[in-house]
DNA sequence: CTAATGAACTCTGAATTCAGAGTTCTAGCA
DNA sequence: TGCTAGAACTCTGAATTCAGAGTTCATTAG
């Protein structure tokens, strides 16, 4: 037996609610953290507080100020630069991994999620943008089949969360990354590896020069 | 100013600690671990140790037990060959962005590291080559130039260290690899960033197939 | 008016305490 | 002898408390 909805931890739900007010820019970079304040607000006590702040600490997401505690990280163009450059080399291997071993029903999955982020492009909707994009790469970290590749790629996508945020919200026409989604998808059903390599690297190393310049130009 | 020696906090120290044990072998997988026994043995409190062991936890060091807290996590093939897979894939990414932009300063570096590496070989000090190695594969992380690849590699080291220590340790013969890191090496200082990446990643596929059929076979 | 000193306050890291969940052991019954 | 109910114990997650480091503000001397 067991079961019956074990609900996670307090400092599971601390970080959560504290990475959804990041991302979503409710707290600016730079803005100073303080325990007693998420405690009060969480209405939970400073322990488990304070654990979830480390946790998000020795993510990055957070950064430690001498003598005034943590701030949220800044965002910054070089450390984004290095995030894709990660996640075009990993990536890349998830998509070569993929390629060839893809069934009927997972292909389903991709397509839909494929659907969604156009919907979200048509209506204009950022976050449901970002959240179909880091579905659809979450998607191709499953169909890898290698499963250090979610949580070690977990950070680099809050991260790049948050960029995006900042980047498209003061975009007007937001360019349609889902052909380039769509055709690695298609590499990948046609088992055709190298190509779906090749392709995720391109689309990576595309969204790269994107957010920098943006991030370097405001 | 500032400065002088701010000794690092409580929970460094028992995570590192505890790393140290287990990487060595002195705790085996699937062992216990009790909060307030680390707290006794290390001399502090139950709250810097409960922090610590979340952290470990969160590398994958340690794994929930149900009803019964952590215990060291087991060590597993299929793990060990997903870990080599992600390293062959950034370990070649590391090379490729090496390649050219090394200083005489920093190879003389690396020669050293190899010339460790190989006298520990010489004195079938396993301790010592497994240090030998982790600081080679340190080292390329660093001449890459993305800082990010170091923190991100930095559990699957752990784990790749604590699997050595169990493979090497009923082996009579142990491989050298140094011939290969040398090789590796050099390309980069010529700059061909190709064949480094290349090298690489066959070094690292190499080892993992070393390494899982050691374990298989046990 | 400016700079320096010191007191009060704020915030964090760590210890201690408390409550609840789970496990194990024992005693009683079939 | 084997199984079950229940009590005692163990361990963890969370709250509360304590001590120390650092910052800020006010007062005083130059």
């Amino acid at each position: 037996m067991k079961a019956i909805a074990t609900q996670p931890n307090l400092v599971d739900q601390v970080r959560d609610a504290l990475l959804a007010e990041i991302a979503s820019g409710k707290m600016s970079p730079g803005e100073r953290i303080i325990q007693e304040q998420v405690a009060l607000a969480l209405g939970v006590s400073r322990q488990p507080v304070q654990q979830a702040l480390l946790l998000l600490r020795n993510q990055g997401v957070l950064k430690d100020a001498t003598g005034r505690g943590l701030i949220v990280a800044p965002l910054d163009a070089d450390h984004v630069a290095h995030i894709y450059e990660m996640r075009a080399a990993i990536e890349g291997m998830a998509c070569r991994l993929a390629s060839g071993n893809i069934s009927d029903q997972t292909l389903k999955q991709g397509l839909a999620i494929i659907e969604l982020g156009r919907k979200a492009v048509a209506s204009c909707t950022i976050t449901k943008m970002i959240a179909a994009d880091i579905k659809f790469h979450e998607f191709l970290y499953n169909l890898s089949g290698n499963p250090l590749i979610g949580p070690a790629m977990a950070t680099h996508l809050t991260y790049t969360q948050r960029v995006m945020g900042e980047v498209l919200i003061e975009d007007q026409e937001p360019r349609d990354i889902w052909d380039q989604h769509a055709k690695i998808l298609d590499a990948i059903a046609k088992g055709r590896a190298d190509l779906a390599e090749k392709l995720a690297k391109e689309h990576l190393i595309n969204a790269s020069q994107f957010m920098v310049s943006r991030l370097k130009g405001s």
